[in-house]
DNA sequence: GCCAACGTTGGC
DNA sequence: GCCAACGTTGGC
């Protein structure tokens, strides 16, 4: 089992849009390395939901139930399914600046590469997040 | 709202 | 195929 982080800006599609819906087709990934990402994803596989704008942090998690694919209607674009597992609510959000105060993932793409929306979670993140008490299961 | 970093487009 | 100009994203 991988995990990724897919960012979302909250103004157009946020967590708690996620939470009504409860299985959503994740769409718009076009940059090419984040299409890189998409495309590895597998069924079962998990994914880091990050708020972008503002808020900059990990608001939940969701487990891949669709197979990526090309969109139909946008053949640069691609899609996933996504359910929702869990939220993290206030108090469990990591932030943006929390990840980079511990000096710890200077190489992973979220902190490196800000731009882009969809990548590859190393497992030394995944690791600290459950160290930190993040139920990621 | 600003700006850095990066992507994309189009003229040559 | 190069590169300048422009557009977009996301952190601050």
């Amino acid at each position: 089992m991988t995990y990724f982080l897919a960012k979302t800006d909250p103004d157009c599609y946020s967590i708690d849009d996620f939470v009504k819906e409860q299985e959503t087709v994740w769409d718009g990934i076009r940059n090419p390395a984040a299409v890189l990402a998409i495309k590895s994803w597998k069924i079962g596989d998990r994914v880091l939901i990050y708020h972008s704008q503002g808020q900059a942090c990990i608001v939940g998690l969701a487990e891949v139930t669709g197979a990526p694919h090309p969109d139909p209607k946008n053949e640069k674009s691609w899609v996933g399914t996504l359910k929702l597992i869990r939220t993290y609510p206030e108090p469990q959000r990591v932030t943006l600046r929390e990840i980079k105060a511990t000096g710890l993932f200077t190489d992973f793409a979220l902190v490196k590469q800000s731009r882009l929306s969809t990548m590859l979670c190393p497992p030394e993140f995944i690791d600290w997040l459950r160290a930190r008490g993040l139920d990621v299961s």
